[in-house]
DNA sequence: AATAGTTTCATACAATTGTTTGAAACGCAA
DNA sequence: TTGCGTTTCAAACAATTGTATGAAACTATT
């Protein structure tokens, strides 16, 4: 078996090519190409193309995760045990953000394929998902242990913004420079990944600390 | 010509099946059976499936547009020329919500189509998709005249992350009432909207009205 | 060196997809 | 009714895709 040279060639290559062109562009024919591997090569290692998106997805997701599990720890451990809530919401939407925006150069696979598969959700992926739901429970849990009075529905609305807010602009921000005659700077990913979390933790924190700031806005009129 | 009937049955059946499945996972073969009619007649009456598609997109796109826009006048008929930001935001992310979520027989073909075509990203949307910079261009407009102070790339970011809430949500709505228990109610749309318009709001007023109440938020560490 | 197990390769297969074709059916004016 | 343009239809076509096959090449143990 040696190193497994064919196999990790085509693994290496099929998540460059999901992360840069999606997965109902890419053909077999396209990675094996990429990877300089026979066509047979993939059923062999992998037994078929779903397998295989789903070893990389599996594979990503896991490590995706473990960054972001080590930043929240790393802020517990600042915080003695308890985090700060902008540190916490940091340690979620930061990995991901640093991975897909920024220097073209230095971007990661591992981000940009994790990006697709949220976003296409073809069904090898679809079927392992539901893993990724107790991850982000350790984030609310966290969030919990940060904000005390909150309540859990406000906590859970808190998290799923500031995941709407990362993922969003990463797949649009081609459309935000364009909207903004590019002042709008997508390359300083620290500045990004800072309006994402405030944005997430002014509307946490606004019923305790802000509430008056903004007073019209539960009016309803329309409709 | 009569009536048209195959055209529009091709073209009611599918954005339907668009709406439903998505544009990878529906054939001409599925449309033409849900429209009862053969499956030449899409290259009849489209020329092809793109054009097709674009047809659908175009015509949508057109319809859901007016329908914010008509909101966005009535809220600045309102307030005599310049509306309220929330009541701006509200007319942004309102009419995609109210299609997308809610009771599932009234969730309209319209709001669905139009979130599939923003999340696949095929070809010939992606060719047409130019247009709605020019309509969101409006909203940033009434933004600006809403909110003279803010600096323009903080309206930018604020329209690009009520869209991100608003779309997110539709997207993963399924996840939160997982993640949460069911506790997140996604069947209250007008609950959703305004815990997006909040949120989007508290984002661009914070600077002004609550800048000092969430101290901790610009404090960068980690690294 | 010989052999057994593993891996690679060219090629073929079967299924699906969008598209085309040419004849049949239809609608309607002359 | 006749004739003509439009629309429908069944069938076939061409291209693409994931998968399977069987022989060849390779590796390493005996």
């Amino acid at each position: 078996m040696a190193t497994d040279q064919t196999r990790t060639a085509i693994l290496i290559a099929a998540e460059r090519l999901y992360a840069e062109r999606g997965f109902s562009d890419v053909t077999l024919r396209d990675i094996v190409a990429a990877a300089n591997v026979n066509l047979a090569a993939v059923n062999y290692h992998f037994g078929s193309k779903d397998e295989l998106i789903a070893e990389l997805f599996v594979t990503r997701s896991i490590a995706l995760n473990r960054e972001r599990l080590r930043e929240l720890r790393a802020a517990e451990d600042e915080g003695g045990g308890r985090a700060e809530i902008s540190a916490i919401l940091r340690a979620l939407v930061g990995p991901i953000l640093r991975g897909c925006l920024g220097p073209q150069n230095q971007r990661s696979a591992v981000a940009q394929f994790m990006i697709r598969a949220s976003i296409e959700s073809v069904p090898p992926i679809r079927r392992i998902k539901t893993k990724e739901i107790d991850h982000l429970r350790k984030f609310a849990g966290a969030m919990q242990r940060a904000l005390p009075d909150s309540s859990e529905v406000d906590l859970f609305w808190g998290l799923h913004f500031a995941l709407a807010m990362a993922h969003h602009t990463i797949r649009e921000s081609e459309r935000l420079t364009k909207l903004s005659d590019g002042r709008c700077d997508l390359d300083d990913v620290e500045d990004v990944i800072e309006r994402v979390v405030r944005g997430a933790v002014l509307g946490l924190t606004a019923r305790m600390s802000a509430a008056k700031s903004a007073p019209k806005v539960a009016a309803r009129e329309a409709r």
